[in-house]
RNA sequence: GCGAGAGUGGCGGAAUUGGCAGACGCACUGGAUUUAGGAUCCAGCCCGCUACGCGGUUGGGGGUUCGAGUCCCCCCUCUCGCACCA
């Protein structure tokens, strides 16, 4: 018998699908784009990787055989700061040690028979790539959606750079843990803000195609919020106070005004107040604590000055407040500590008033009786004309009333801040702008596009960016004044690299343009994406923007680049995530070495659902193993007895048991078509063809009418449905088999509607709901009938014992349940 | 605290619309084959019991229904996300 080497056999088909192009966009169906996430090329691919590219692989595959014309690209995000770090330690260019790495894990993928179209490779860190992001960014700045500004910043120790809000966590960096601090600095923003209301909006068009986690988390992190902005008048200032509520019919109740510590009118207003020295003190003490830090208390200063409620006229406190943000809003509040619970606690820590406005449905409440703020709607009193209002009413009213008096204004706030792409880092896309003295911040014109990043550098062991005194990159004439200028050094941020490479993937290679409106026309929206949860808010988002931004600069006509979206889990081992620190890491080279890669690929999918976290487990990978080796045996003996045509039999040519048996075969069809093309799951598909399999292992073909046919029907088709997952093996057998030379050719198995009917079935006999007989019936039986046989059922009768039945349910096809 | 998701054998996980709970795989047990081990094949494998039968079982409690893992209400636990956003 011919022996399973999977090294063998996986090279064999690696080559010949090589050799043969295989991979290219092929027939007329319909457009098919599957893309995955492409990987940093940190060196090695990791099993994470294994498993998010074997899921696309397998629909890539899949949809292929289905006669879908089908776009897979691969390429590389060769960006990045990992590359400076390894740089620094090793003595090499950023620039060589990311090739090499590439060179490395494509051999790596290479050997888990992906099926990339190779034409469309790409890698961000060549100049071909990034030149097109350059020219985007000098547009975006001529549209105004670039601009730079001094902005605090956040700022991050481990990576010796500032990073956008996307990517920190809390205190520290998204990525390691290093600790993130504010910044003043100068630097290159998106006005990704100008898009908040269509990102928002066109969420709901992804409803149902993307994951309801990621949708909430990215409307979360816009944070529309609709509010008014009410004008308090400062009369030691002699300007009004600007603050933003969603509760403007709580405005009765206001005790006090709160404003940041970093507000412009802090320190006036302390001054006017004649607490000036205290507060710089109160102020200094609050800007050396962390955010995290911040949120914990709640600490208060009286400023000793006041401002007046628009609408009734009453002068009350302005304090600052730790817990009142500069960066959202107007930095300033109106405190109601009747109804917010902040306010609350606050008031009773500073002796404040707690004046109840809005009352619960019980009835109006009583200050001294209250333990916690009534943040609930209810309806209104002690507020001038607009007692009797419920809070809905009078939240327009409210605003109406402060609009006539010039008092007010309705205002949408977003939690969303516009992204900073500057990187005080070496190893990314060079920002195209120049400084010069007598004409100020100019933009590289297209011209003179692109800035090329040198490669030839050495980083300087304190990991700052050469950049800058790299004289030959800094030093450049103005393009407007042909004087002496300064290149901007700062880099851009690695997801804008990201922001559009499945754009270019469908003009690999063009020289004259980023991509072709065709091309992108032709395959956008992506049909599948595949990808990492951790990018909810990142990736998926920016590449949101970028795509409407490139719309609006006339690059393309669409807006949602990616239609339906899968997240992957994560990989697991002993309970936690792989990784190098806890030393759990599984190396796929190994893996393969040991078993192949089509065991590697079927394992990757079989022991969970795709979005769900894989727990790692030897023994499963044996499991998966074992499973292709008996279909291997299976395949090879019987391919020994009879080879050829493996096309449906047909049922006239059959007896009833081989009709059953070829019931089966299109049963299994029909399910592995389902699970892998509408609902995503693998593991049930190959669950499907494993029962298929066992079926046919304990037939005995030789007694059955036309059986040798039967027998290569069936297992000729659990090698067409096993091809996405297991494709070498499968390739190998179908050839063995059927003496054909490529499965592929062959396409996706169709199941027959008609075989899937059965000649007899077995319904259940319960009685009260439970389970007392079973029957064998003619699967055509009518109901009444089947109603009457399950009445006649000795057992049945038995546990009647004389009784009438009170109701009989038939549910055709299923059971009879006689209730007594 | 708010939001989302999840809780099913020893384990990973099935159960598409309310209709046989535990598919498939792992582990385990017995048998066959083998000098032995491994591999392979066959059989068993939710729990309890006076075992060809009966009872129980999908985190806990209640409800709707002829019938609930699935629908509704309350509670518990876990995971993830956001976390003073006014």
């Amino acid at each position: 018998m011919k022996f399973y080497d999977p090294s063998v056999i996986e090279k064999k088909w690696q080559c010949h699908w090589q050799d043969n192009d295989s991979f290219k966009p092929a027939g007329d169906g319909t457009p098919y784009y599957q893309l995955e996430m492409f990987p940093y090329p940190s060196g090695r691919i990791h099993m994470g990787h294994v498993r998010n590219y074997t899921i696309g692989d397998v629909l890539a595959r899949f949809h292929a055989a289905r006669g879908r014309r089908v776009f897979h690209p691969m390429g590389w995000d060769a960006f990045g700061l990992p590359a400076e770090a390894a740089a620094i330690e090793r003595g090499v260019a950023p620039a060589s040690w990311t090739r090499s790495n590439i060179e490395e894990m494509k051999k790596q993928l290479g050997r888990l028979g992906f099926s990339y179209d190779p034409g469309t490779e790409l890698a961000t860190c060549d100049v071909d790539y990034y030149r097109w992001e350059q020219l985007f960014f000098v547009q975006m700045l001529e549209r105004g959606i670039a601009y730079r500004k001094s902005a605090v910043v956040n700022w991050c120790e481990g990576c010796g750079t500032v990073l956008a809000n996307e990517q920190v966590d809390g205190d520290s960096c998204w990525r390691g843990h290093s600790p993130v601090t504010p910044r003043e600095l100068d630097q290159w923003f998106l006005k990704i803000t100008d898009y908040a209301d269509e990102l928002l909006d066109g969420l709901d068009e992804l409803k149902g195609k993307w994951p309801d986690k990621v949708l909430t988390m990215q409307r979360n992190w816009i944070g529309r919020s609709e509010g008014v902005e009410v004008f308090f008048e400062l009369p030691a200032l002699g300007e009004p106070l600007k603050v933003f509520t969603t509760r403007v019919d709580t405005l009765f109740g206001a005790t006090f005004v709160c404003i940041a510590p970093e507000h412009p009118a802090a320190m006036k207003l302390a001054e006017a107040g004649g607490r000036e020295k205290e507060a710089r003190e109160f102020v200094a003490a609050v800007a050396a604590r962390s955010n995290v830090e911040r949120a914990q208390g709640k600490q208060g200063f009286d400023t000793g000055s006041r401002a007046v409620n628009p609408v009734n006229g009453e002068e009350i406190p302005v304090f600052l407040g730790d817990f009142v943000l500069m960066g959202y809003g107007t930095g300033a509040v109106m405190s109601v500590p009747a109804h917010d619970q902040r306010d609350f606690e606050f008031a009773r820590g500073n002796c404040i008033a707690v004046r109840p406005v809005i009352a619960p449905p019980a009835g109006p409440l009583v200050a001294t009786d209250m333990t916690e703020a009534m943040v609930e709607d209810g309806i209104l009193h002690d507020s001038g004309d607009f007692d009797g209002l419920a809070s809905s009413d009078a939240r327009e009213g409210i605003c109406a009333q402060l609009v006539k008096m010039q008092r007010g204004r309705a205002v949408v706030n977003y939690r969303l801040r516009d992204w900073g792409i500057s990187r005080q880092r070496y190893w990314g896309c060079p920002i195209p702008v120049i400084y010069c003295d007598s004409c100020g911040t100019v933009a590289v014109p297209e011209k003179d596009l692109p800035v090329v990043l040198p490669e030839d550098i050495t980083m300087p062991p304190s990991g700052a960016s050469p950049l800058a005194s790299l004289t030959g990159f800094a030093q450049v004439s103005c393009p407007g004044c042909g004087g002496e200028a300064r290149r901007e050094t700062d880099t851009m941020d690695t997801f804008m690299e990201s922001s559009w490479y499945f754009l270019r993937y469908t003009s690999a290679g063009d020289e004259q343009r980023p991509f072709d409106p065709a091309a992108v026309a032709e395959w956008l929206p992506v049909s599948q994406y595949v990808g990492g949860v951790e990018h909810a808010v990142l990736h998926l988002l920016y590449s949101r923007f970028f795509t409407r931004v490139l719309r609006d600069l006339g690059w393309l006509d669409l807006s949602e680049p990616f239609g339906e979206l899968l997240t992957q889990g994560m990989v697991i081992k002993d309970g936690s995530k792989m990784s190098k620190s806890k030393g759990n890491v599984v190396d796929p080279d190994e893996l393969i070495e040991r078993y192949g890669a089509d065991t590697a690929r079927l394992f990757s999918v079989f022991a969970a659902p795709p979005e769900k976290d894989l727990e790692w487990s030897e023994k499963g990978v044996e499991g998966a193993s074992r499973f292709i080796s008996r279909v291997w045996r299976q395949v090879v003996v019987a391919a020994e007895e009879t080879s050829g045509d493996c096309s449906d039999p047909g049922p006239e040519s059959l007896d009833e048991e081989g009709r059953r048996l070829r019931g089966v075969v299109h049963e299994t069809i029909q399910r592995v078509s389902h699970d892998v093309g509408a609902r995503l799951r693998f593991n049930t598909a190959i669950a499907a063809i494993m029962e298929l399999v066992n079926e046919y292992q304990s037939a005995d073909f030789t007694a059955l009418a036309d059986g040798e046919r039967l027998h290569r029907f069936g297992l000729g088709t659990v090698l067409l449905l096993l091809g996405p997952f297991v494709p070498h093996v499968a390739n190998e057998l179908w050839g063995e088999l059927t003496g054909q030379e490529d499965m592929n050719q062959q396409g996706w198995p169709v199941h027959d509607e008609a075989a899937l009917l059965r000649e007899s079935i077995e319904i259940v006999l319960q009685v009260n709901g439970k389970i007392r007989s079973r029957i064998q019936v003619s699967a055509d039986i009518d109901r009444d009938e089947l109603g009457r046989l399950a009445l006649a059922d000795s057992r049945v009768i038995a546990y009647l014992d004389g009784a009438d039945p009170r109701k009989v349910v038939v549910v055709p096809g299923r059971l009879v349940n006689v209730v007594i």
